[in-house]
DNA sequence: ATTTAATGTGAGTAAATGCTCATATTATAG
DNA sequence: CTATAATATGAGCATTTACTCACATTAAAT
């Protein structure tokens, strides 16, 4: 039976600031493990040794092992969004070419940040039992797309919206994130402008 | 430092009819764990169970846990090939806009052979030090896109042929196993012809 | 029928790992 | 300055896990 790990057991909230400074060392650890020796690694004894930190330390602020992937996913997560949501408000202002190509640069930008935590961190936090805020990331990611369709709906050809929102969402964020993970054998200004023109050509044509 | 796991240690191979029926058990076994316990829970005892075989004979025939998670890549891999490399055949005969259907239906078929499991099997494997092969599955899908893209050139307006194949088979291949994973949701017939027709209007347009 | 090779068994071992707890140190409050 | 709360420590326990080995069983060879 799957339970979930990543709330359970609450734990001290850092009130002093060496405390806090631990937490980040501790996420920096773990997200440095992760990163150059991988999942296997990533143990607790390992973690408390890199971050310079013992490991009753680590019991102080977080229940178990999965709530430090999942802390290190939320901020991650948050990271990624705010970076997408501040080009929201540009799209407005925007012919659809324009909105396509500053969409697809937004999501490039969001995965610049680590890429290779990024695919290892999603790989993970996708065994993690109850974390669901990958998905949620998606859903988020999918109804701004459709929104953004709907308020174009007069540009686009596609009958099927809730397809295209699928289509449009998936390929800016495949393409982006496997262009980073490429880099620089990609071009990713060249791929972002491929992107958005091969996505403008479907919604029009 | 990391070691290739995935070759050292010669094993028996298997001679009689039953052992290479213990050697499939071992590995159904494995991929029944994968997909319905998670990767937390493929440990070398409980496979043996699940396999309703003892963990020595897990031994006779692999080197270390890992050569199990290899030759599931293998057999898996081996399958998807077989099934793209069968639809090569009829693109010859076929106008772009035919082909492109025929190529993103074929990857389709590829990834409805058990999805869940490619999905956590492309995972673990990605992990495995030494294990090349899922590249080398990218490495050939690439080349084909691109020597079909090749043979396609003057209907093609894109200038650089290499970028081009990068976008369309990353964009077939995300497309389709994103398509899998969310079917029925997703209707399939409908996104395969969305998604060769957005590969048409990129290329063409 | 007997020998030999192939295959199967599972208790047991060494190592790894998640986590606790008794204790020590540091900061803040009164 | 003292008392109390917050934070840090790490030896060590309980459990899990990869893997071995001495032995048992089954099939093939002669």
């Amino acid at each position: 039976m799957k339970v979930n790990k990543t709330t359970s057991k609450p734990r001290r909230k850092p009130a002093q600031s060496r405390s806090s400074n631990t937490v980040d060392c501790i996420l920096e650890a773990s997200a440095h493990i992760l990163v150059s020796e991988g999942q296997g690694k990533l143990n607790t004894n390992h973690i408390a040794k890199i971050a310079g930190v013992s490991v009753g330390s680590i019991y102080q602020y977080f229940g178990n092992k999965e709530t430090i992937l999942a802390e290190l996913g939320n901020r991650h997560i948050d990271e990624m969004l705010t970076i997408i949501m501040a080009t929201l408000q540009k799209l407005p202002s925007l012919d659809l070419k324009e909105a396509l190509e500053t969409m697809v640069h937004a999501v490039m930008d969001a995965h610049k940040q680590e890429p290779q935590l990024h695919q290892v961190l999603v790989r993970e936090l996708n065994k993690l039992d109850g974390y669901t805020r990958v998905e949620e990331l998606d859903g988020v990611l999918l109804n701004l797309t459709e929104s953004f369709l709907k308020s174009r709906a007069h540009e686009i050809s596609s009958e099927d919206l809730k397809l295209a929102s699928f289509v449009v969402m998936q390929t800016i964020e495949n393409l982006t994130h496997q262009g980073v993970l490429f880099a620089p054998q990609i071009d990713l200004s060249k791929l972002t402008k491929e992107c958005s023109h091969m996505l403008y050509c479907y919604l029009t044509g």
